[in-house]
RNA sequence: GGGUAGGUUCCGGAGCGGUCAAACGGGGCAGACUGUAAAUCUGCUGGCUAUGCCUUCACAGGUUCGAAUCCUGUCCUGCCCA
């Protein structure tokens, strides 16, 4: 162990900022062995992207390695094919092999932006269960009761609406949970919506004769809209690998309750209830977008921020260049412009975007879709409230 | 295997054979107001070479001048029974 701190300092430190652990006595007990632990991160490739939601039980993680304790991430890659039920109220669609392979690459680097990667041991589940027989599994099997796993909130209500469960489904918390034992875990982080499958781990590992690990769970991050968790899909997030500037503008764009929960989660710290909302807001977005790119990164997204929409001033700011190509109408170029952004949009939304104001150059509005105004090199051509590019 | 209820646009959910690109709600987007906050109000919400044209209502056929709406078959799902 490299660190000097007692085993009660470091439980203080680790469960700061959890929602649940089960149990504090029993992480109290494993630490004051003052062996190293093995704490245990399971993460599904399932999407190649890492988001400010993932990084909550990652900079948890972290905090293990900076104790001296041992990381374990495992990638799962088995069981992204399963699909996670947890929180689904609907069967989640099954990865092929090739794209979990490919999202695995992408999130181990995005991962290592957080956690320290001489420090971290990989695992790829699939190390093991691809090689279970068909016996073996069914012997697994034989481990759980199929009422235990129907304990769980989710498929408790989905029965109760009428949807449907699938037998894969149900294998999900046995598969996590016998990574756990494979890996030999003395402490699994995950969100609070893994505790069931944290807790078919503990069961495994008891069944195997092992001392069952302590489960610790991270609250849930909400999204930018405050009210779901942050996710890919509901396209509420902010991914660890977004450039500087489209980072500060999302967190920008938070609201002032959801600020505070990003301060406790993001940054482990408290709120100054006496700060100024916006003041508080800018902080945080320059923090967090110091922490994932630089800080003098962070600064300047801030500075840049400031310059566009504090000050109104986007001469003095930093915009994407964009060069009108064949066509001059102003809807040709607005499609033009958000796909040089790599945000395509259809005619029907680039017209009603146009018809309903939200164009503007240099800041005069653009209604008439068909005009050709004389596109001027060095004119800002504002494409929504977040989108402005200048002309090149 | 039997019975039964269903499969509609991002989601939920309407939909007399024509006036259905399809009600309504949610979500999303945009505008006003602001602090790129919240709340509120307003508009929009299939695509296009656009007074019209094209693709969509599980899939494949069929009836009809005309189908999301009728018929036949297929696939899928729930529930009840075995």
């Amino acid at each position: 162990m490299t660190t000097a701190l007692s085993a009660r300092e470091q439980l203080e430190l680790l469960t700061r900022g959890t929602a649940q652990v089960i149990s504090e006595k029993e992480l109290l007990a494993k630490l004051e062995r003052g062996k190293p632990l093995r704490a245990k991160l399971g993460v599904d490739p399932t999407s190649p992207d890492l988001h400010l939601g993932h990084s909550v039980a990652l900079e948890k993680l972290r905090q293990f390695q900076e104790l001296g304790h041992h990381a374990v991430l495992i990638i799962g890659d088995f069981t992204a094919m399963i699909g996670d039920p947890s929180g689904r109220s609907k069967t989640r669609p099954q990865l092929s092999r090739e794209d979990v392979l490919a999202n695995a690459k992408t999130y181990t680097d995005q991962a290592f932006k957080i956690l320290d990667k001489d420090k971290t041991e990989i695992v790829f589940n699939g190390e093991w269960f691809n090689q279970m027989t068909f016996a073996e599994v069914i012997q697994l099997n034989g481990r759980v009761t199929l009422q235990q796993m129907l304990q769980r909130e989710d498929f408790k209500n989905r029965i109760a609406n009428d949807q449907e469960v699938r037998l894969h489904e149900i294998q999900y918390p046995i598969v996590q949970g016998w990574d756990s034992v494979m890996v030999k875990a003395d402490v699994e982080l995950g969100g609070t919506d893994q505790l069931f499958n944290i807790l078919v781990g503990r069961d495994l590992q008891k069944a195997e004769g092992m001392e069952p690990q302590v489960v610790m769970c991270v609250p849930i991050l909400e999204g930018l809209d405050g009210v779901q968790k942050m996710s890919k899909s509901l396209n509420n997030y902010v991914g660890v690998s977004e450039e500087p500037g489209e980072m500060f503008g999302k967190l920008m764009s938070i609201s002032d309750d959801l600020m505070a929960r990003y301060y406790l989660l993001l940054l482990g710290e408290d709120l100054d209830p006496g700060a100024h909302p916006m003041e508080a807001k800018k902080a945080l977005a320059e923090k967090v977008t110091a922490r994932y790119h630089t800080p003098e990164t962070g600064k300047q997204a801030r500075e840049n921020w400031e310059a566009l929409f504090s000050r109104k001033d986007a001469d003095a700011a930093d915009l994407p260049e964009f060069t009108p190509g064949e066509r001059r109408d102003v809807a040709g170029v607005v499609q033009a412009a958000f796909e040089s952004l790599g945000e395509p949009k259809s005619g029907g939304d680039v017209r009603r975007l146009i018809q309903q104001g939200s164009i503007q150059l240099d800041g005069e509005k653009l209604t008439d879709p068909k005009a050709e105004p004389e596109w001027a090199t060095g004119q800002v051509l504002k494409l929504n409230k977040k989108r402005s590019v200048r002309l090149g």
